[in-house]
DNA sequence: TACATTGATCGAACCGGTTCGACAAAGTCC
DNA sequence: GGACTTTGTCGAACCGGTTCGATCAATGTA
């Protein structure tokens, strides 16, 4: 049916070592014969068989993104990271192989061991991810977009969420503020080892600490009626809580129009502060002062990374674990108490 | 390095095409050897290649998704019909390659001709979609989530937005009500010929005439602070509206909180509904009686159907054009008057 | 003039699967 | 007991690319 290698050899009168080498330039070949290459790609509209090319070649220019859509997880929060991704592998020529089988290690040993990708992306890391383990024995190479303890060998990209506790904590103290709530992600990214729960918390525990304020941690909720009832409960057990901290993607959007309900004033009432990027922020009309987080910045570099390693592993030397400094974006949510 | 179909033929001591038939069971292959060809694949952890095998029977059992992420349409919309095809996807046994490239044409000439995908499905259909001219001379099936005026030949699966534009009026005349605003989607979707918009709007306007009510439909926005923004404008230009139509996804996300912040209650004040799936409303927090547009759905028959036209095509008959029936979910958002 | 060098091209082998036709051994039938 | 079918296996060809080594003419050099 298509067109192969062979038929634009026919047409051009050659055979087909030189389709590919003029394809390739790999070798010198006469602008003369060239030409009547092209003519004959056109006049054919022949594209190589990316199933023939990856088996002689041992590339497919595909990388697998490997990621989950958890129940308990902010849907919109995810994708953040997926556009990134998607864009920058494309800027270098590959596709994205959207892997999203909740059996995470076959799917992994699966499309690795079979050659489907180049290389693999991994999304919503654990501190024991279970990937890792089929990762260590393929060929490909693997970033991490997210840190995990035993990630030794991978690259790793991610925030340094201890770091942006700490800012958070540092901004509160510095305004006064000695009694404030503190809402996580959900349980089940605990249980889970969501990696980023556990280092931006307890980062802001010991900071907190270290002050001698009084921080209170919640797990927030996921979805509606909880996220409310959550909040309500919150700040009911912290009745003298000049401040919120929202480490959770689901509870900041739905903030706002909680505030509204309760007739809490931002920041008159409540300083509130969150860790989300600024394109939630704009997605999400969050008013509120937050801690970037920076998407972009990381699925960019992740990419970046996991192609060097594809094609130049010499250069991409030993892996690094590369933790982004976070920012603090004031919004104007948060004020001096006191 | 990874084991072949002929390492596994040596160590079990036969040749590589009965391996081949203990593996595909298109032959009669002894209880005892195909123990050995077990044993032999474990030993080694062969895969098949992927690369190979879709050279050999021109299959790769992987579907192309072609979206693109537009400036201004609401991202976590789209995300509700890529789940439901990744997952339909997988529970057949394909892997789902995502192509974002903005170059929409050459991406699909690219990923078909190439036979890098057994199959398209493709989002965010327009009227007149470029897509589908290069998708005519591929050799893959492609089925459309949307509905595109030169979509003929392929397989279609969309809402009503017609009846759900209906449903909705009918809903609001059985109420009294006689002038209402419709929020539609932003202006670039009606520019780029985004035919669920159109649909909506003109069937919206069309009833509304029919029962001698005013309609004053207005572009939505996707960012802050042009939802704000617009929504002021919509509202002062009908002051005597007593419901609003919401087809657009940021402005409904961000209503609640609006609708707090000017003090406007609802039903009471003013009447809304909306245009969004059960998922959206959960992940919003939105109150609002809606059309659900059932993305879930949709998605699952589009891909089950493509699968269909892929592995079966003679079963598969004449491409269909199938719009799903809406259905209003009230949630007590719209009240009588007069 | 003889000889190495360079440029352009070709043929063959190879990547790792699948599938067709052939064939030997065993089983069935009269 | 011979003819015929069935069962289980093998070898070879093929899918459509890439790449290595060889060839041969043209060019440069001693």
């Amino acid at each position: 049916m298509a067109a192969t290698i062979g038929d634009v050899a026919r047409v051009a009168g050659v055979s087909r070592s030189t389709v590919s080498y003029a394809l390739s330039g790999k070798r010198a070949i006469s602008e003369e014969t060239r030409t009547r290459i092209q003519e004959a790609i056109e006049q054919l509209g022949f594209t190589p068989n990316a199933g023939a090319r990856a088996l002689a070649t041992s590339q497919t220019n595909v990388l697998g993104l490997y990621l989950q859509f958890e129940e308990d997880e902010f849907a919109p929060a995810m994708l953040q990271y997926v556009l990134p991704v998607s864009t920058t592998a494309r800027d270098h020529g590959y596709d994205l192989l959207m892997v999203t089988d909740p059996d995470l290690v076959n799917a992994v040993r699966r499309t690795t061991s079979s050659a489907m990708v180049d290389g693999a992306v991994l999304l919503d890391v654990t501190y024991d991810d279970v990937r890792l383990e089929p990762l260590r024995g393929a060929t490909q190479p693997a970033v991490l977009i997210g840190y995990a303890r035993n990630g030794e060998g991978f690259d790793s990209f991610d925030l340094d969420f201890g770091e942006a506790a700490r800012l958070i904590v540092d901004h509160l103290a510095a305004l006064g503020h000695r009694d404030i709530v503190l809402i996580t992600p959900p349980r089940q990214v605990y249980d889970r080892g969501g990696s980023y729960a556990w280092r931006f918390r307890d980062a802001a525990v010991e900071r907190a600490a270290r002050y001698g304020m009084r921080l209170a941690p919640h797990y927030g909720e996921s979805r509606q009626p909880g996220i409310v009832d959550e909040l309500d409960a919150a700040l009911a057990a912290s009745p003298d809580a000049t401040a919120i901290v929202v480490h959770n993607d689901a509870t900041i959007a739905a903030l706002p129009s909680y505030l509204d309900k309760r007739g809490i004033r931002c920041p008159d009432d409540l300083s509130v502060i969150g860790v989300f990027s600024q394109d939630f922020a704009q997605a999400f009309s969050l008013p509120f002062t937050a801690v970037e987080t920076s998407p972009d910045a990381l699925g960019q570099e992740a990419v970046r990374r996991l192609i060097l390693r594809i094609t130049a592993p010499e250069q991409a030397g030993a892996p690094v674990v590369r933790f982004i400094e976070p920012a603090l974006v004031d919004r104007g949510s948060t004020r001096a108490v006191g």
